[in-house]
DNA sequence: TACACAGACTAGAGCGCGCTAGTAGAGCGC
DNA sequence: GCGCTCTACTAGCGCGCTCTAGTCTGTGTA
């Protein structure tokens, strides 16, 4: 509006135009006591009409804290997503802003991190972090930390993730009930929590007395990891050997990427295959049969994260915690009774 | 290290412990010359033992500028994936930092956009913003701003797309000399593209002296919308009448979608019925036949956007400007030659 | 010897805000 | 009138950095 340029306005603009001092446009913004109404909606009008906006960066070098949490993200992770969109109210219900990095390829989490810390987080939140845990725990050391869903031992990290056991158990103990027996693990090789669900996949064989028909087939959480398992099992079958009757997949990714991979080749999935994903990612329940998969309750863990964060800002000394959230098996349309074969 | 606690060192603690003044760390830490190879090494050195890292919060309200482009994006939207990931080198090329803010259900772009700003984000990339365009006019006011894929009539604001036109055009040709002429477009609503896509199928269709076959089924750029128009041509079907033989999706989501439906009730892609998506997403080529789409160099795009941003930025008087990209089909495994039926 | 001049370094103001320590004035009891 | 409290407000320092305008050497030149 000035001629004097595009400046963007400044609490001083503002006391100016309003008649007051700097301070007090300050703690009106802060919504602290301290100012008549009167004056209050005075100072709110003309800051609105000069186009005024706090800026951040002044507001977070001035007062020690900056109140804002940084989330390290990986790019295309769908669960990741879920957990976004889960955290932005809970942060903000504490008063805490929130500022989102990505890893990807081609940017390392660290970088991604070290940008987060550079723009000054109080704390950390990691999503399925890969890092090494060395490097995790020096993160942890220089802010207050949390992983969700990877296990980060011995160092100075919040952890948030679903019982990964008791989910597979779920999962293994509906199969088992419906008649099957050659069910095949397809795991989510280093990925954050696939070695909890590979224990208790071997677990729950060896408990029914199936252990000569485990199989684990090496994967990843990625839909091209689904694709390649079904891939193999497709070749399997075309040299005479028999589909397994169930597939516990990494993920839901890697269970989508096997779906399609089966439904491709005319595999009926649920009649001749069943499949069951992990995540409960917001895909799972759109296809038109629905995935069944193990529910992770990604606005619950979300809100965990957060407040692990900030009671950890509150209270350094902590020792690191630990949520266990109990994941639910979602049974929906890509699982049946075993098809009648002979074994 | 030190008793006195774990505040973060600053540049004063640096410039303390190597016996140099402040300004000098500064100097080296920005890579100015002003400092002999020496004392860099050393102060350098002193900087890594005390865990010193650059406050961007103070550097930023120090220098007038924060050399921060903010990315506004969709929580889901697989394509913002893929954008983002070529934003980032692009930027850390040009020497300027990311901050990412999601919009998301409960979580309006208005609420991503302003923290952006109010983190003192010099220029604005709004990744298919669906805000209303007197409000993204008024964001371009206050940044430079950049809006990918969606068309911001009479608004500040700079322009990035693919040829949509020319996008669908190449699929249509494609499909009418497969011997397609029942072709049907899913919609993407008020997406960003899709009225030009809409427009695209109609004239495609009218130059092909099929108007009375066009139909358009209302959708949006997700997999729901794909699916829901699946069950829709399935539903028809079942009432005796024909599906298309081909049908143009909105985005590559909706494809996606509309392909889970049609295969999970039985229908042959391609057989008995093409699919052409739309984005070219980096999904698409996962699926074991591969999506036939058009591909939008989401590269490329997210280069553009990043220039757009910071040549506005040094040069704030530019008219609005817009990239055109040139999309390109891609046949992958989901078209094929019509079926033989008689019209 | 005097003087310019480069290179290496420093003093100190100021970025926009938060916050502590105040002040001015109204209202009240005595 | 005095002291007191309470509300409404203000002065001004400091957050950690950048940047302008220096100072202080040592060296080359007349």
């Amino acid at each position: 509006m000035d001629a004097s340029g595009k400046q963007r306005p400044t609490m001083a603009d503002v006391a100016a135009k309003a008649g007051v001092s700097r301070a007090l446009v300050s703690i009106i913004f802060r919504g602290q006591p301290g100012a008549s109404e009167g004056t209050r909606e005075r100072v709110l009008r003309v800051a609105d009409e000069i186009g005024y906006r706090p800026d951040s960066a002044a507001r977070l070098l001035a007062r020690g804290r900056s109140r804002t949490l940084g989330v390290m993200f990986t790019v295309h992770q769908t669960f990741h997503a879920d957990l976004i969109q889960g955290i932005y109210p809970e942060a903000e219900r504490l008063g805490y802003d929130v500022l989102l990095s990505a890893a990807a390829p081609g940017r390392s989490e660290a970088k991604a991190a070290e940008a987060l810390l550079s723009h000054r987080c109080e704390a950390l939140i990691l999503l399925g972090p890969d890092a090494e845990a060395a490097y995790l725990d020096g993160l942890g050391q220089r802010a207050a930390t949390v992983s969700v869903s990877r296990r980060v031992p011995h160092a100075r990290v919040d952890f948030v993730h679903s019982a990964e056991g008791k989910g597979v158990r779920q999962a293994m103990e509906y199969l088992v009930e419906r008649g099957h027996r050659r069910m095949v693990h397809i795991d989510g090789g280093r990925g954050p929590g696939s070695a909890e669900r590979r224990r208790a996949y071997r677990a729950a064989m060896r408990r029914h007395g199936l252990e000569s028909e485990a199989r684990v087939i090496a994967g990843e959480h990625t839909e091209e990891s689904g694709i390649e398992a079904g891939r193999l099992l497709l070749a399997e079958r075309n040299r005479g050997q028999a589909l397994p009757t169930a597939v516990l997949a990494g993920n839901d990714r890697c269970a989508w990427g096997l779906l399609m991979a089966l439904t491709r080749a005319g595999v009926d999935v649920p009649r001749d295959v069943s499949v069951v994903g992990y995540d409960d990612s917001h895909l799972s329940h759109l296809m038109p049969i629905g995935l069944t998969t193990v529910r992770q309750d990604a606005a619950l863990m979300a809100q965990y994260a957060v407040r692990f964060a900030v009671e950890r800002l509150e209270n350094p000394e902590l020792e690191p915690r630990e949520a266990v959230l109990d994941p639910k098996l979602v049974v929906r349309g890509t699982t049946d009774t075993a098809p009648k074969t002979l074994t």
